[in-house]
Parts: structure tokens; sequence; C-alpha cells
DNA sequence: CTGAAAGCGCTTACAG
DNA sequence: CTGAAAGCGCTTACAG
């Protein structure tokens, strides 16, 4: 399905419109010019009696009347509107983050328009190709991506292309692609964890890591033995389990971990919330209560975590604000590349009191 | 926050942007008229010399060519867009609907547009008004939404307007606003599954049902016992119990009905698959294994089901499907309102076995 | 099959 | 403060 970057996407067999009042009948309802109407409308516009941008208002009420979003884009050159590419909306990670683009988004008078990519790069090419038609002010790219070297390559240079004609490009995510980025703290994030479970006096960990190399597993499992090593915890060798990123495989993993039973083992880290409720119920089968004797923490506190019990401890990476930030620095001029990074915040619950000790 | 109507929205303090190739260049590159450079970039013109096509498509994609969106719908009179507003989009639900829209938006040249609403119809009404600005094809609602019979009095207005002006409106849900609708089936559903259940020999149902009122919830209830009425099972009055729309909720409620244990229960159906895994926990911790002796189902299928042991039966509303089916209803012509709804899947699973008498 | 011209609905200098 | 005019980048009859 290569298309030819020429090709046209006219004609998908649309029907035309007809439009409704236009700036022209607001002028002719007001009595004045369209230029003078155009200016009435526009609140910035300074020299604009009061009088006719009363008229010109009431007018434009009466009729019902919405500026044409188009002509004014082809006037003014862009599109009041940042496009985001995500990988799958049905992502819960992903969801969070779209939604605080369309909060800022809307708050700074922009619309958010959003494609699908599917988690592949050649696909990314082809919307990223798509909506430079719409000459949005900003592109957001969010997710993780995967492909080739080659693809990866054609990627960056249809995104410079973009940001040659002027727009912007953004990453909401893993800081892995030349521009400006609205990182995702997820290193921080499990080290700050770990500071957090070391202040409640936990000190002998235990990993269980999703068994495919995502960045995003990587990220968690590079914060967590950061934050070990400087603290001085140790983190043995047969204490970290890989295991598949869902319920079934982490309790299945943690299950293992508990016959085995390691040393000293305090406290159980996984990579996401929904494998820690796997490993809640691997203890609670194995005869454990979570938070008694060994704690739990789990990642991202995305899922509905507040529905177990005891509470699940985990840490909250802020992700609409992520997304947020993405806008603003859309909107933000700038010379070189910028990163922004919130502080995550840990979230102590019941699996992880405060031990005796 | 009442806004003006015909308040402006210009001048969000976003910059204007140098624009790329043009069709005027691509004219000038293949040394043509923008008249044919036009009709040589359009798949579907008929009178255009290959020859001339090939020189056209040749430079255009040295020049990496974008036709400009916006003006190309100055011309014709409206955008490429569907403009979907969804009240939450990190509800799963929704996101699902919103995926199927996004992959037909895709399939069918279009782009997606999406505002969030947060429930509120005056929120609703605002973006409404704004998406207008965008001349979208269509506007699609989905989620749930809630206000005074005066503001759901003043969206049709609005929507109204809308139509007016030639745009189209879809409803993506339930069956409440007079336009076309792509109905997701919770009645329907609800009545399949009570008729597996049935057919596996199931006869004396429990019904944990949200403590609130909502639309889809009702739709859910009303299925069950339409259903049941007609196949001649008995629902006892103290076998339909309500509690909060979340796993602990349901597991509350549960376990107070494994202690009453109505004489003949033989099954348990929540409204959410949430809930039903609530539901299996209460049954775990009273000593029962679900699935041996008492089922349990579900409703939605959207959750990660698959993660629980033994799997959750549950229906699948096909809401990929909905979302898609909304955006076609928005493409085809149609002169009165129209409806579709699709077959829901009962998806039978290890918490319904076939009951042995 | 091809080109010159008009027009879509706006905004913005440029003159008053 | 107000209006006439030019121009944004396209598409589409209308003549060749």
């Amino acid at each position: 399905m290569t298309t030819d970057p020429a090709t046209d996407d006219r004609s998908t067999g649309v029907p035309i419109r007809p439009s409704g009042a236009t700036l022209r009948d607001v002028a002719d309802a007001a009595g004045v010019s369209k230029a003078s109407a155009s200016r009435a409308l526009d609140p910035t516009s300074q020299y604009v009696s009061s009088a006719m941008r009363a008229r010109v208002l009431d007018a434009a009420g009466r009729l019902g009347y919405r500026p044409n979003a188009s002509a004014r884009a082809t006037t003014t050159g862009a599109t009041a509107m940042v496009a985001v590419l995500v990988s799958d909306i049905r992502d819960p990670y992903n969801a969070e983050i779209v939604h605080g683009v369309i909060e800022q988004a809307g708050a700074s008078g922009l619309v958010a328009t959003f494609a699908g990519t599917d988690h592949a790069i050649d696909d990314e090419i082809r919307v990223v190709r798509m909506l430079r038609s719409l000459r949005p002010h900003a592109m957001i790219l969010t997710g993780t991506r995967s492909g080739s070297t080659v693809s990866r390559a054609s990627l960056e240079e249809e995104l410079a292309r973009y940001t040659q004609e002027g727009g912007r490009v953004v990453i909401a995510g893993d800081d892995e692609l030349p521009f400006d980025t609205a990182v995702v703290p997820r290193r921080r994030g499990a080290s700050a964890l770990v500071a957090e479970l070391f202040r409640l006096g936990y000190r002998s960990p235990a990993l269980i890591r999703p068994d495919h190399d995502s960045a995003a597993a990587r990220r968690w499992e590079d914060g967590v033995v950061e934050a070990a090593g400087r603290l001085g915890m140790r983190i043995e060798h047969d204490s970290v389990v890989r295991a598949p990123m869902t319920r079934d495989g982490a309790y299945d993993a943690a299950a293992g971990l508990m016959v085995r039973r390691p040393e000293h083992l305090d406290v159980v880290l996984a990579a996401t919330d929904t494998m820690a409720i796997g490993v809640m119920s691997a203890m609670r089968d194995a005869g454990l209560t979570p938070g008694t004797g060994i704690g739990v923490a789990g990642f991202d506190d995305v899922v509905g975590t507040e529905d177990v019990t005891p509470g699940l401890t985990s840490v909250d990476l802020a992700l609409a604000r992520v997304g947020a930030a993405a806008v603003e620095l859309a909107l933000s001029e700038s010379g070189d590349r910028r990163r922004v990074e919130f502080e995550p915040r840990v979230v102590v619950r019941g699996t992880t009191p405060a031990r005796a000790d």
C-alpha cells in the first residue's frame, strides 16, 4: 500500500454541503462593510466603535453566524488545530494523555484532531502526510512506535518537511525523537517509588517486569535499579522475574516467587498496576495478605486501583498533564529542542504500610 | 461562562505559519496551468492526458506537495472531516467507540476531530457551536449526557441549526435524540445473554445492578427481565440488588447475596464486567468457586476479562462497529431518521458452564 | 485534453 | 473609526 506522495485524496464520495450565514450576510444585516464586520467580530481588534460592534454582534447572533474556519485558515495560513497521532486510543495510558491534550487545546482555542497509527511507523508516515494537508499548528506524537530503521528515517524526514513548512512537532512520551518532548516520567517515577518504600522501611524488593523489551519497561526498571543502588537496597538476581504483561502473567510469576520466597524479600514491585493486581491475587492464594509481611506496589495509577482491597500503592505519572504540556510546548516559540518533565506522584496505599522494624 | 454566540474566537495567540509548496508551484514545475495541475492531482478526474498527469505527479512528489485542505474546503464548502463529541475519552466504553470512528473515518478519507464535553449538555452546546466553524460533514455524539430540559432543548436547537446548514448529526449510543442513531445494543445484548444462559440450563438468576438510574443500566435490566419473563425464568424480588458501579460495590452486594443465598439461585448477572469481577471475588471469599454451582456473567466485554480465572462470560457489544457504523450513517444520504443496531455477541467462558441437570 | 477566469469566505494593509 | 480592494490556495464551469 505504498501511496504515491503526490497522489491526491479528493472525492471520497462525500457530498457537497450548502453553507450557513456568511460574513457578507452579517455585514448586510448590520448595514456595514465586510471589513468592519470582520473587525467587530474580532475581540482583539482595537479600532471599532462600540456602537458598530454591538450592531454586528447582534446581527451575527440573530443569524446564528459561525465564521468559516477554512476560509479563515486559507487567509491566515494555518488552522487553529493540533493534530495528535496516537497508536491506540483504547490503551488507557494513551487515553489519559489524549484527555489532557483535548482539555488544553480547548482552553487554548484550538481543536484537536486524532489519527490512529496502530503502532506501525509506516502508518504514521502516511498519517503525517495526510495531516499536513490540514496545516495544523502542531502535530503531537504519542504512544509507542515500532518499525525498521529505514521507516524511522522516513518518518523523521516527513516530520522535518512539516516543520520546514512552519509546523511544530511535539512528542508526548518517551524521549527518543529529536523534537520538543513532554516526557512521561517513568524512570523518575520508579526511582521516587523506591525512595518512598525505603523511607517506609522496605529493604529487599523483588521485581516483576514485562517479558518484552519496551522502552517503557526498560525505563521503569532503570529507575528502580538506580534508586535501589543509590540507597543501598539489594536486589537479588533471582528476584527479578519476567512475565507477560497481564494480570495472569504476573500472577504466575508471583506465585513462583512466593514458593521460592527469596530470603529477605519484603516488597514486590510490578511494572504496571494490572500486573500488581495479579501479584496480589497470587499472594492471597498462597495464604498471604498483601501489605502484611510483604508489600506490593504497582505503577502508572491509571486503571481502577481504588477498587482493590487493600488499596494498591502506585505512582501517578500525571499523564493528562503530559498531554497538556505537549500542547503548551506546541504553542510556545522555541529556538532549540526542549524537554519538560513533571514530578510523578507516589501514592502510598494499604499494600505498603510502614514497616515496624 | 455564557459565551455570546456571536463572539469570535480568533487570536488565541497562535502564530501565523509560512506554508509549503502550493498548487501554483507544482503547476510551474510541471509547466502546466493551475487548472491542469488540479485535475491531474484528482484521481477521479477523467479528461487528463496521462503524460501530463505523470509530469504533474512527479513535480508534486519532488516538491513534497500537499494540497491545502482549508483552501479546498473553502472552495467546496465542507471539510472532509467528522467531528466527534465525546463525554470522556478515558472511559474505555467511549474509547472503544472512538476507535471505531477513527478507523472508519480513515478508511473513508475523512479525518476525525474530537472535543470533550464532560457529560454536561451546556458544554456540548458550546462545543457544537465551536465545531460548526469547521464545517465538518458530520457530528457524531457519543457517551452519556446530563442536563436540564432547557439545556437539552438548546442542544437540539444548536444541532438543528447545524443540520440546516447541511451538516449531518449521528448518535452513537442510546436512542434518545431525534437523529440517525447507531445503537449500542444493551437491551438486546442482555436478552441474548439470558437466552444463552437459559440454554445452558440456568433458571434462577440474581441481578447486581448499578444504584444510579442511568439509561445504560436501565436498558440492561430491561433486557434481562424481558428475556427472563419470556423464557419463564423467575427473578425473585430479593434477587435484584443495587450497588455502586465499582468492583468493591459489587463485592459487598454479592457478599450479602451469598449469605442470604436465595433458594434456587444458580447464576449472578452483573451489569458490567468490572462489577462481575467483584462478584467473583466475593464468591471466592465465601468459599465458592465461580462457575461451580453458581455461575457469573458480566456485560460489555471491554475490560480485560480474559485476565481472570476462570474466564468471565460476558457480552461483546461490538462498540467499535457502532463507531464505524456512525461514520457510515454520516456519509450516506437519508430522507428520514435511521437506526442501525448490531447483533451483540454473547461470549461464554468458564464462569457459566452448561449445567448437568 | 488544456487554460484563463471567476469565485469560495475570510483578513488585512491601504486610504480615507 | 470605516470601507474598497487585494489576496490566501484551491476548484470548476466555460471556452477553446
